[in-house]
DNA sequence: TATTCTTTTGGGAACATTCCCACAACCGTT
DNA sequence: AACGGTTGTGGGAATGTTCCCAAAAGAATA
């Protein structure tokens, strides 16, 4: 069945010179003949020879392969960001090797292990929305590997950082929410911890207090990004005494289906509530009514991330600490607000 | 800044003994006394030692890697499939390569002569929609690779093969249709030469012929899956004398389009027009009205696909050619009809 | 013709690991 | 005491390639 692979030897012998001159024709090292490196070239050719890339990699210690850690291929927030990588990358040759956490921080440490001993030559990395340790990238970084951090980064050490425009966003759309005549607008954000739903959280808070509303901690929920969470927080909202007259939430996904649930109970949107989201995912345009969102381009994030890793492969960050890269986005008003 | 690689040989001097001694205490072979066992163990914790897996790629001329061949990673379809390849792969120990062709045959080509310098030990492959020469899939079957062909397969060769529900996803379709008394039906189809779109054209028309409805070709439009090929199929079917009652498609993405471009003319659906797709995306009930159309559960042939890759892989099949494998869908019906 | 310089070639180490073979040490049996 | 068996160990080949060093062959100069 798996036949003998044809190796450089086999053209050294049937052309009864020795592997070295085989090895400089074919690398087109200046310290071979023409009639000798034609001769190795054609053999080449006629025996169908495919050069072992991983004997190269044993010598070089280098795959051009890289790990990509990611919690779920199946959000086009990430699969988008994975395109922009692969196509950041590839131009220089490298291949990526995609692995999914499934959000769970155990099966992300795993799949950093295992790739280490694959000898990736590098890590892109997204966390779990549950991340808190980050040993195991740590010991990455001690190991030399090079790393990049994206969306939901890791801010305790000195890599490359590629996030979205979080303050920025939650700060204009609660800016138009309030410009639209609303005053009661309540935040659907997401675990208390992770550094993105801070950020848009302040940024929300920043637009209040600009515009002299007070800060109602009843209209913020926390949640894992969960339908359920979603649901209990809607209807605590509108269980209130003075319910919200407008929810901005800090991932479209929840956006979308506050639209749905808040239809299903007759609430008109947005004369009664309006609904924002975060992130212009393909879906926001295509429900009804039209998802007003705060555009992110996950494709740009993930260019810039590979952008990122190029570099620090190249090595052109041994002094400066790299700093944080924050893809801009803009707000895109559809008619639920 | 990269320190030399702790490898056994490391662990063997420390130790004063050899480095196949070395090899034995980490491999489990029983050829050791149980001293020396916990010695060498003890040594490679403390020196923080890591196999390395390039070396035993090379000896074994197995990486435990696999190619797959996706035209976009952005549509849902594939990011479902890749997941489940992912999970169904990953369990054996397979990582996989994800590599792109952007709809391009000629980048298509070039991932698999990448990949296959790369040494990976199978490929899982969906075409672009517009490949129609397969030389470099039947040269990687004449190198003995293990494939597995999904969704937009090549039949000229004897592999194991998974793909949709062609045929009876657009007879029930069409059948269901024809039941709540749609007359006129129009199929918006793919490319005339791609197998997919052939048989859910079959399909189609074996529902109108069993139902006595006479096939219109003018109601038949061939599209590349482009935007702006649906807007002028839908704009020619708009001018016929009699115009369609009804719209079915072979994909959700042209249902959708569809739904958007009659509603900007107020056209009423289903009313006026019934609109149905195939392929149950998550857009799909999301758009309003929602989109009827046929399930298809793209992790679930993920899941079969890598399966079959891991019995290609054990050689299951060094006799039996290998069969082509549905996985079964079901009609969802929504508003639009 | 001898000497130096350049061009071309071959031999072997190196990369990290496994596996086969040989040998030593120890044990028990005759 | 000699023999056969088991157990643990070391040496070296093998995987496919590049690179360094030495040497051979050829050309150019004195």
């Amino acid at each position: 069945m798996k036949k003998h692979q044809v190796t450089i030897i086999d053209i050294a012998k049937n052309l009864g010179i020795s592997k070295s001159t085989v090895s400089r024709a074919l690398t087109n090292n200046p310290n071979v003949s023409a009639e000798t490196r034609k001769a190795v070239l054609e053999m080449a050719k006629s025996l169908d020879y495919q050069p072992n890339m991983l004997a190269l990699s044993l010598i070089k210690n280098e795959t051009r392969l890289l790990g990509v850690i990611i919690p779920d291929i199946q959000k086009p927030f990430f699969a988008a960001i994975v395109s922009g990588i692969q196509h950041a990358v590839g131009r220089m040759g490298y291949r990526t090797i995609i692995a999914q956490s499934d959000e769970s921080p155990q099966i992300e440490k795993e799949n950093i292990q295992a790739l280490m001993l694959s000898r990736v030559d590098g890590f892109l990395i997204c966390h779990t929305r549950d991340t808190r340790n980050f040993d195991h990238v740590k010991t990455l970084y001690q190991k030399g590997f090079p790393l990049v951090s994206f969306a939901r980064i890791c801010q305790e050490l000195p890599i490359p950082k590629v996030v979205e425009d979080d303050f920025n966003g939650l700060y204009t759309t609660t800016q138009h929410l309030i410009e639209t005549g609303r005053r009661r607008i309540a935040l659907l954000a997401g675990p208390k911890h992770m550094r993105a739903s801070k950020l848009r959280q302040q940024g929300y808070m920043a637009a209040l207090r600009q515009n002299g509303i007070t800060y109602d901690q009843d209209l913020v929920e926390h949640t894992r990004f969960l339908p359920e969470h979603v649901t209990s927080a809607v209807h605590k909202w509108l269980a209130l005494p003075k319910p919200p007259d407008a929810i901005c939430t800090i991932y479209d996904a929840g956006g979308i289906q506050i639209i749905q649930l808040l239809k299903n109970k007759g609430i008109r949107i947005p004369e009664d509530i309006a609904v924002a989201g975060f992130g212009n995912d393909p879906v926001a345009s295509l429900v009804e009514p039209g998802l007003t969102t705060f555009e992110q381009r996950p494709y740009e994030i993930g260019l810039i991330a590979g952008k990122q890793m190029l570099d620090t492969l190249k090595k052109k960050f041994t002094d400066m600490p790299p700093e944080i890269t924050i893809s801009q986005g803009k707000l895109i008003v559809r008619s639920s607000t």
